[in-house]
DNA sequence: GGTTTTCAAATGTCAGACAAATGAAAAATG
DNA sequence: CATTTTTCATTTGTCTGACATTTGAAAACC
């Protein structure tokens, strides 16, 4: 583990990426504890804070956890699905919100990726998944929800379809583009009319996924996507008529 | 942007939150500069290390860039797709080599995802995404590549099959699951055999892209993945048996 | 033996200082 | 006047040294 005196970079950020393509390469493996920061300040020839915040920002990307007391230090932590599923959703929301990515898009990816689950999931979706998808829609029939209740069941419903694939790769790569979805989706106002809609497609989609055909659980997540893109039109275009 | 004084948790986590908050709300749009590090730390009551390490935290998933100088500050950064890929990248990498996560998983997302692009790509692909796939199955083809740039070429075959989708949603999700089994991809060897079958799988995926059909190219995707499977399988069961 | 106390080690936080970069204003120059 | 050079204030980057807080383990005690 070594940095370059020469290089021009911030001395936190060569140290943070020394330490990191550590942990990548193998030569510290999970639960390993780091060296002090004294140490580590000693080793690399520069003082404790600029130590911590190299640290800082490996923890920043859970790399890295920290514990105070006598047994204490850095620890090469095992990065979970969990904490990669809320970094994916962060990053992914901020992607969409900061480039103006067109609902069309975000759209299209979205149910192109469900789409890949569909089959997966008509075949291995245990009666766990399917109770939760069928709870969710009928969530979604009951009155007096507001929008928000709505699009929140509605990422229920989608996430119990991504998990019944029953790999957590695609779990955790899913996460991201249905979540980050959820703000686009909240711009929506659904009426009554457009939420019957959308819970039949969603039995339809539920009724194939126990069925065990994902063909017609494709088919039902492609109208779903044209339903979902009418509707946005149509809300976005009153909303410019209003102007 | 306040912080609690009663919590417990440490105080450049707060800050961190605090401002990762007000970005993702839209308080502090794109491009704003944030106060200097002693106006922050006077405003939060700290002092200036814990507010660089909290900045650190915000830099280390790409939130924020910091500059020196008369002018200089941090500032709101616009996570690029750029930015986002190679975050992807880093975590889908950790996430499998440190979950043990099997081949097959892995190799099954990852298909699946390709193949929701694929139909996408048939039918919008430009001829630059077309020429690349080419030129990959030409190198592919070539004697004396070693197995390392063997995958590399395979990456980039696939990246251009995403690619062409002209949805860079879906290209960023896909980076990371397509790149993240490299390692893992690398870590067979291939004989004069398998590369031949799989170039040949490769031309066919190409031949349909080109001729428009998402069908065959989807089929095509298919084969790859039960080939695939079939040499890892055959690999690590004279690993096991040499063990 | 079990309980309490003490203690050392580590991270978290603070204060103040200097170094280095950098853009803008001021001064010098043609 | 236009242009170049110099100065300078601002801001981040880094260092030093200190104290606070947490925490497990060893030592002391009953």
């Amino acid at each position: 583990m070594k940095i370059d005196p020469n290089s021009s970079a911030d001395l936190s950020v060569q140290i943070a990426d020394a330490i990191r393509d550590a942990i990548v390469n193998g030569d510290l493996i999970v639960d390993e504890r780091l060296p002090s920061e004294s140490e580590l300040a000693e080793h690399f020839r520069v003082s404790r804070p600029t130590v911590r915040e190299a640290l800082k920002r490996l923890a920043a990307q859970s790399l890295i956890r920290t514990q105070r007391g006598a047994t204490g230090g850095a620890f090469v932590n095992r990065l979970s699905f969990e904490d990669a599923y809320s970094q994916q959703i962060t990053t992914s929301t901020l992607l969409l919100s900061m480039n103006a990515v067109s609902f069309e898009t975000a759209c299209e990816a979205r149910y192109a990726l469900e789409r890949a689950c569909a089959p997966l999931s008509a075949q291995r979706r245990t009666a766990d998944h399917l109770a939760t998808m069928r709870a969710e829609i009928f969530r979604q029939g009951q009155p007096g929800l507001t929008d928000e209740a709505f699009c929140a069941s509605d990422v229920a419903f989608h996430r119990a379809l991504v998990d019944g694939a029953g790999n957590p790769v695609l779990s955790y790569q899913l996460a991201g583009a249905v979540e980050a979805m959820q703000p686009l989706m909240n711009m929506i106002t659904f009426t009554a009319r457009s939420r019957e809609a959308i819970v039949a497609l969603h039995t339809a989609i539920a009724d194939a996924i126990e069925a065990g055909d994902g063909q017609a659980a494709s088919d039902g997540l492609t109208a779903l996507e044209n339903e979902t893109l009418k509707l946005a039109r149509s809300v976005f275009a009153r909303r410019r008529r209003r102007k």
